[in-house]
DNA sequence: CGTGTTGTCAAACACCGTTCGAGAGACTCG
DNA sequence: CGAGTCTCTCGAACGGTGTTTGACAACACG
């Protein structure tokens, strides 16, 4: 090539870029920010639920390389940790009034419950984690605010906001994988139930008489009834560690 | 495992086999059993944990291909089930005392998550599964056999085993991560909990009275002691609903 | 003998989380 | 005005994953 020839016709200083060859579009897409990766996740998971989450999908959802979300977030877990603390933004505690503690907090379990459930799979996340940012301090406080008047031990309380995490969770854990587990067979779930029911049904009378007896009962009631039981267990549990007479 | 002692209320032998578990042939002579796979899928399991159980690692194990499992097997998860059902079967239950309900129900509890821990990671199979083969059955009549004299209505005691199980593998599966969620900065799950426990204390002292007090508190106490505290809660609960005076 | 049936498995498929290194763009400093 | 540095993006690649397919071997039965 004869780089020294003048060939001013050849310069390109200035043109226009032809548009298929234009790299991107400019500005369209928002700036990347922790924030936005986050927002963009819990879209993805609403949508396409935590087997669709994937980085590559949610820089996909961001109109970016799956590589960019590693300079705004250390790795998967800590995104899904993100996501988890945004959500539980969500829950609204209260002013919280001793004289109403069961209520209040039976109230606050379906409400959690209700949240994980809101967004799909958000459960799966929640389970083995904890918020760790203000939100914690907010919950500890109206826990205590709410059960130390009524003469519940600190200890107790204490524990308790780990136990009232751990029922929840595992419970909407439970609730979102919807049964998907149960399919072991091709069978919908209903039917496998009601294969399992027979099978109670089915044996030897002297040995298992409860189990043939109560094989309907242990299958029944719906998933509020179920997690209601629980709640109130706890409840009932705690009562017996209150000094104060119930209002 | 003691494994000599007599529990012949636990035998399940001549119990029929539920439809939905049997084999596919009695396969006349074939290195490659239903058995032997589960066998080396727990091997693997003990070994190298969850996450090193993959297809591909069984499948070297048995010293076979990975794709060969999936001729005795539906897929993975269902694998995992049939993994999660053998470990289950190691639990043993003493014959049924309702005089002494509270203390054999929480030696249970100490029980199945002994089991669980002993396995690695088998906890984090266990979440949203229960047994559905003959030891489900055994588990409910002996359930019934101790809680009914109590005066325990029938569907508490339903709802109860869901419900333990659900206690038992969720506290389990968030032991089997030994706080490696926790670790969202670099630092060791320890100097993590301590930076907590600092932010707490830092809070503003009129809002957060409590919260800055009970830091301490919060995090204090071993696993097994807030396990217990879970179990003594759940068992004060039950304790409500007894209309037989406790012995 | 032929013809199924049962069981094995290498190769391929379509993903995954994560790392690397080249680069673009904006800012600061001499 | 460079030159340098720092922030940020991302295509390509790495080493995995669960699962499917199709070819193939070993045996059973008529």
């Amino acid at each position: 090539m004869a780089a020294d020839t003048p060939q001013p016709w050849r310069d390109i200083e200035g043109l226009p870029e032809p548009p298929w060859r234009v790299a991107r579009k400019p500005s369209s897409r928002a700036p990347l920010t922790r924030q936005a990766i986050v927002d963009a996740a819990l879209r993805v998971l609403d949508s396409d639920g935590m087997d669709g989450l994937s980085m590559r999908r949610v820089g996909e959802e961001l109109g970016a390389g799956a590589a960019s979300i590693y300079w705004h977030v250390r790795n998967k877990d800590e995104l899904l940790q993100l996501v988890f603390e945004r959500v539980m933004e969500e829950a609204e505690l209260p002013p919280p009034d001793p004289s109403r503690w069961q209520e209040q907090l039976g109230t606050l379990a379906v409400q959690m419950r209700a949240i994980l459930n809101r967004h799909r799979d958000v459960a799966r996340i929640s389970l083995g984690r904890a918020p760790t940012g203000p939100t914690v301090a907010v919950f500890t406080e109206w826990m205590f605010t709410l059960l130390k008047p009524v003469g519940i031990p600190d200890k107790v309380i204490a524990y308790l906001g780990d136990l009232f995490g751990l029922y929840v969770g595992a419970f909407a854990f439970e609730e979102s994988l919807g049964g998907e587990v149960l399919d072991i067979q091709g069978q919908p779930p209903e039917q496998f139930l009601e294969m399992i029911k027979d099978y109670m049904r089915s044996l030897p009378e002297d040995r298992f008489p409860y189990t043939r007896q109560a094989a309907d009962l242990i299958f029944a009631g719906d998933r509020d009834d179920r997690y209601a039981f629980g709640v109130d267990l706890m409840i009932r549990g705690l009562q017996t560690f209150a000094t104060e007479p119930p209002a």
